[in-house]
DNA sequence: GATCCTCGAGTTCT
DNA sequence: CTCGAGGATC
């Protein structure tokens, strides 16, 4: 059945078999992958498509035909006895990707559809490297990567450093010869660690645990390999000489577990097609607080004598796949680079995405940081780039894949005139980032310090957004904030798509932030480096507005966390006759607090004490949780540290319980919370 | 003077 | 959440 190949056919299968040879040797050899699995994988997968379709474009060379990447110079090389096989993967990242691959083992064993379900094991598939361990009579003998299946590399040296991976086996008559494959991989705090130490040392980090796990066993100098601390999971054998096994796939894993080897703990066993996706639901949903990267699950069919009999079709078993997760990186096109004006007057570069699926949301915007981070990623516009949505939320654009045609207009120049007031741009010595030096005469700033101002941690102004805001100022009705207390309902109404109900519950808002502290109103100012601590301190320390108006910068600097910076912030911007008045028209419009009398010593079963929350309460809000711990004297940080008191971990706590741990500092739960809140509430 | 610890500021999308 | 930078501490 050699038909004619169409021209077109044989032309893609060409160029997906050099670009693909491109990437994987960036991956495997360089160690810097140039595009995500994902699309690496879609390129895989097309390729074997077309030469599935039209046989006489297989050819021995092609990269279907092998598993893995180059040998390096640098490493001698092992020949596997048994082939270390590569899984084949389910496009369908759906519930029908288990069911696709259950219906194919039914029918190649020739079940009928009243026949019972096929037991299925289920694992994770690990993120990261690997590797097949050659215990040879129960001593770890060699270490091998899988390369290109057949052909591997001698890593003995290195996967000696990782201590998950026993040396010799706990058991008493070891086989000649157990083979075992698995993964190495890096854990999320131990990738962390790792970046940290190197971001203090101004090394290089690593962009991905999995890059960490590849570019460490590669590593020649076993020295290095070690200061990159790895883990491994087992989940298969080779060779094996001398020891019988069991019947299931799951009863060697079991087995070998009791020989002293890691295996992970999320694997199941299951049945039928139901089975597998419920498997799938469940692992998805707990991914994003599993402690390593997994990018998708494996199943296995469970009995040996199965799978021996469904046996391979070319290269991969026909009794297993991997069913993988929607990826969390993607490509997409930068369409444009522009620039945001914060109310700092900080001039952001964004870059304008073709929208793209990415870790469940659809991103078009991806912030840049500031014009060094331009330069650093060596991003232009029309480039395509890798963007990662990785556990937490906030999309990033992670490296150029492919250059755009990067002609004089694609390259990004930061603007020496700011593109809403015209002001000149100010990037100060030493510096990060650029500044418009049109302070309140720029509308941006303006609008973003009347966003600030109405913030739900200042004045907490509901229903006064960012459209509202645009509105108000574009049409010259609010320039400062005291000008929010004069709008009556004629000005809100007269603006576009304001209805008069939705204009009363703004009036409404307005009126009731009249009554606020004095730390929210401070902090509400927007006063160059006062955020909400400072502001609070600077509230506790002087008790009233007019006593933070008066103090010179001497003063100021005796209140804890103010420095000499701070403090001439806080004294310019009282010096500024502008703001004088914007402060006092706020009075006169009746904005107002309880006085206090000033630097009162903290009170409370708590004072002194340092707390931070993470995860989600159940009970009560953070915020809630905050003001009761704060109300006791307590200090609500945002970071753990030495110094931390207690650690409060609600549901899916994340890194900061990791780091809680990691430094000895006591964890309470919601439970202790509470004993905490009432215990000291008795006293 | 160096190091550690916090805080401030900016950011995405539903 | 992350980075950068100011403040505190040793």
């Amino acid at each position: 059945m050699t038909s004619a190949v169409p021209a077109a056919a044989a032309e893609r299968a060409g160029w997906l078999r050099a670009e693909i040879e491109r990437h994987m040797h960036a991956y495997y050899v360089l160690d810097a992958p140039t595009i995500p699995d994902a699309e690496y994988d879609r390129l895989f997968a097309e390729l074997q498509g077309l030469e599935a379709a039209h046989p006489a474009l297989a050819r021995p060379d092609s990269p279907t035909r092998r598993v893995g990447g180059a040998v390096l110079d640098g490493f001698a090389s092992v020949r596997h006895r048994v082939p270390m096989l590569s899984i084949r993967t389910e496009r369908d990242t759906g519930p029908e990707g288990a069911a696709a691959f259950d219906e194919r083992v039914r029918k190649a064993l020739g079940f009928a559809p009243g026949e019972p379900e096929v037991e299925y094991a289920c694992e994770l598939k690990f993120d990261g490297l690997a590797i097949s361990l050659r215990y040879e009579s129960g001593v770890l003998a060699q270490a091998a990567t899988r390369g290109d299946g057949e052909t591997g590399e001698d890593v003995t040296q290195n996967v000696r450093t990782i201590k998950a991976i026993p040396l010799r086996l706990a058991m008493r008559d070891p086989p000649a010869v157990l083979e075992v494959r698995g993964e190495a991989y890096m854990s999320h705090a131990d990738f962390e660690r790792y970046n940290a130490r190197q971001r203090a040392q101004g090394q290089p980090t690593l962009v991905n645990p999995r890059n960490g796990a590849a570019g460490s066993i590669r590593q020649l100098d076993p020295a290095l390999c070690a200061q990159r601390p790895l883990s491994f999971f087992v989940y298969g054998i080779g060779e094996v000489i001398g020891l019988d096994l069991p019947a299931t796939h799951s009863g060697v894993i079991d087995l070998l577990e009791s020989f002293g080897l890691p295996v992970n703990g999320e694997r199941t066993v299951t049945a039928g097609a139901g089975g597998l996706a419920a498997y799938h639901r469940a692992i998805g949903e707990r991914r994003a607080r599993l402690p390593f990267d997994i990018d998708g699950v494996v199943y296995k069919v469970n009995r040996l004598d199965l799978q021996e009999a469904l046996g391979y079709v070319t290269r991969e078993p026909r009794f297993a796949v991997a069913h993988k997760f929607p990826a969390q990186e993607e490509l997409t096109q930068v369409e444009d680079i522009f620039v945001q004006v914060g109310r700092t007057g900080a001039i952001t570069p964004v870059a304008r995405l073709a929208p793209v699926f990415v870790g469940g949301v659809t991103v078009t915007n991806a912030t840049l940081h500031n014009e060094d981070e331009v330069r650093r990623k060596d991003v232009w516009r029309r480039d395509t780039v890798v963007v990662r949505r990785a556990g937490d939320v906030i999309p990033e654009v992670l490296m150029v894949s492919q250059r755009g045609p990067r002609e004089p207009g694609d390259w990004f120049a930061m603007p020496a005139r700011c593109p809403v007031c015209g002001a000149e741009v100010v990037r100060e010595e030493g510096e990060a980032v650029a500044r418009c030096s049109g302070g309140l005469y720029c509308a941006a700033q303006r609008k973003q310090a009347l966003l600030h101002f109405a913030g739900r941690r200042a004045m907490d102004i509901e229903g006064l957004g960012e459209r509202l805001v645009d509105q108000l100022v574009d049409a010259e009705v609010v320039r400062t904030p005291a000008d929010l207390y004069r709008l009556g309902l004629a000005s809100l109404a007269a603006l576009e798509r304001m209805a008069e109900k939705s204009a009363q519950n703004v009036l409404d808002a307005i009126e009731r932030s009249r009554r606020t502290t004095l730390a929210r109103f401070l902090f509400a100012l927007g006063i160059r480096h006062v955020g909400e601590a400072t502001a609070k301190e600077l509230a506790r320390h002087f008790g009233s507005l007019e006593a933070v108006m008066d103090a010179d910068e001497a003063r100021l600097t005796e209140v804890s966390d103010v420095g000499p910076v701070v403090a001439a912030s806080i004294a310019r911007f009282f010096r500024q006759p502008h703001n004088r008045e914007v402060v006092e028209q706020l009075r006169a419009a009746g904005v107002q607090w309880a006085e206090a009398a000033p630097a009162r010593p903290a009170r409370g079963a708590l004072a002194g004490k340092t707390v931070v929350l993470t995860g989600t309460l159940a009970g009560m809000s953070r915020e809630t949780a905050r003001e009761r711990l704060e109300a006791l004297g307590a200090k609500v940080a945002g970071s753990v540290s030495k110094r931390t008191d207690y650690v409060v971990a609600g549901a899916e706590a994340g890194s900061k319980l990791a780091k809680a741990q990691e430094l000895g500092v006591p964890v309470i739960d919601e439970h202790g919370l509470n004993a905490l809140l009432e215990g000291t509430h008795d006293q």
